[in-house]
DNA sequence: TGAAATGTTGGGGCG
DNA sequence: ACGCCCCAACATTTC
């Protein structure tokens, strides 16, 4: 029998439009599904995952396990560092080739190199992004800085291969090596058991993704357009974690979206596919996106050290309805809406002037969706300090964004239960209600329900005041 | 993928 | 009938 291949599963936990799956499967020999749990993994930065992510891990893992042995095969579960369970694998089962995504951010060069001098050969594929970083340059040849030309640029482009199907049979080797079991590794908590709201919210693998998919595409896009900015509308395909695991590919989608009638819902639902191109085509540029600024100057900028505020923000207890809500969807449910991840952002960088990394460490630990390019860039947009960002001195005022946004309150209310017996009138800014209006509402402010943190207009001018600093520091 | 401050216009109330 | 003021509605500028 010939030498079997690895296939290195990383963020790409899927069987269907797995270009290096497909090239393993039709190389004619055996193939070795693995994953590796490490958190040196060249792909992650040498960031551990944060707790939503690793509960996801653990779903999808089991899920891709379970396809892969209705195709006669299995998942080898090993631990890291990656190069050595690798080459260890390798040499346990005679394998000379290891095939694997690649994933634009850190470099996987020096992996490669290191396992050829072990005797293994690296091929990596295609399969995360709809367009290759090296393939989208403006007339320049430089990376686009914002996001408009660079959509409008890839409509120029050789559209994206139609998706591959999954393999229907994974051909196995005569003898299954050790792995790991799943259930070590721990990735779910268990005292205390935090994952509740999760798992009554999600479903993790492959399956169900698409499923997601079709049920948005049927059901949700025509509306996309109008009902994304909605709070409480549940408008969104709720595809981010599947997307950032890779249990469905953008080109899946692209094609699911190509393949009907135009639709100006769907067609702004693709949009936010591209974002999630532009975020990491930028990460591709600038590796550690999570810790500098992409304008230099805020990495000047005056942040205040706040950890009574940063405490108050992540438990959602700021005393700005609409900031609750979302921060506590999040910490519930391991997601947040789109719009009130820009309302806490910039609640947080703006009134309570907390550094931007801040926030993005909290995401990253919160979220289920938790992109080392994604998030890190949706926060320096949200600090001003990104590419395409929004300028510093646009700061949301969580009132109004929470009037117009949720403007029957479903949102604060579903969220800040407290608060649910408001009227529509005061129910975004419950301060401004008199006494009778909050007596009858069960609220008595700075006990069932915080007073608001900061007052949003004189935390305004603070913000405007400090972005001046470093301006003038600038000229 | 803001909001606030400031400027402009035009209708209506009123002396 | 006229000028004046108020202010809502909208536009522009600024942060």
């Amino acid at each position: 029998m010939s030498a079997p291949v690895l296939l290195w599963f990383r963020r790409d936990l899927r069987l269907s439009d797995h270009p290096a799956l497909t090239a393993a499967v039709e190389s004619g020999r055996p193939v070795l599904p693995v994953y590796v749990l490490d958190g040196e993994d060249p792909d992650g930065g040498a960031r551990p995952l944060g707790g939503a992510a690793r509960w996801w891990l653990h779903g999808s893992l089991a899920a891709l396990a379970a396809d892969l042995e209705v195709r006669g095969s299995r998942l080898i579960l090993r631990r890291g560092p990656v190069l050595r369970a690798l080459s260890d694998l390798a040499t346990e089962v005679g394998a000379d080739a290891v095939f694997w995504t690649r994933h634009a951010g850190a470099d996987e060069k020096p992996l490669a190199d290191a396992l050829a001098a072990c005797g293994i050969r690296a091929r990596r594929f295609r399969g995360t992004l709809l367009f290759e970083p090296e393939d989208v340059r403006t007339r320049q040849g430089t990376p686009f800085r914002v996001f408009t030309p660079f959509w409008k640029h890839l409509q120029t482009l050789e559209p994206p291969a139609r998706p591959l199907p999954a393999p229907d049979r994974v051909p196995a080797p005569e003898r299954w090596p050790a792995s790991d079991a799943l259930e070590d590794w721990a990735l779910r908590p268990t005292r205390p058991d935090w994952a509740g709201g999760l798992r009554a919210t999600w479903t993790p693998g492959e399956a169900a993704a698409h499923a997601r998919l079709v049920a948005f595409l049927d059901e949700r896009a025509a509306g996309y357009a109008e009902g994304r900015d909605r709070l409480a509308a549940e408008a969104t395909s709720r595809l981010s974690p599947a997307l950032r695991f890779g249990e469905i590919s953008p080109r899946v989608i692209w094609h699911a979206v190509g393949d009907r009638p135009r639709d100006h819902g769907a067609e702004s639902f693709l949009r936010e596919v591209g974002w999630r191109e532009f975020c990491h085509h930028l990460r591709h540029q600038a590796p550690d996106l999570a810790e500098s600024p992409l304008q230099a100057a805020f990495a000047r900028f005056p942040w205040r050290d706040d950890p009574d505020g940063l405490a108050a923000w992540q438990s959602g207890r700021t005393g700005y309805p609409v900031v609750d809500a979302g921060m506590r969807q999040l910490w519930h449910t391991g997601w947040m809406h789109n719009r009130a991840r820009m309302i806490v952002g910039s609640f947080l960088v703006k009134d309570l002037l907390i550094d931007w990394r801040a926030g993005e460490r909290w995401f990253w630990d919160t979220l289920v969706d938790a992109c080392p390019a994604n998030n890190p860039a949706g926060w320096q947009w949200v600090g001003g300090c990104g590419a395409d960002a929004a300028p510093f001195f646009r700061v949301f005022n969580p009132v109004l964004q929470g009037e117009k946004f949720d403007s029957a309150g479903d949102y604060v209310r579903a969220w800040v239960p407290e608060l649910a017996r408001l009227p529509d009138r005061w129910l975004h800014r419950p301060w401004e209600a008199g006494s009778l209006t909050l007596r009858e509402a069960g609220v008595r402010l700075g006990e069932t329900y915080p007073q608001p943190l900061v007052d949003h207009k004189a935390a305004r001018d603070r913000a405007l005041a400090a972005l001046r600093v470093i301006k003038a520091a600038e000229a």
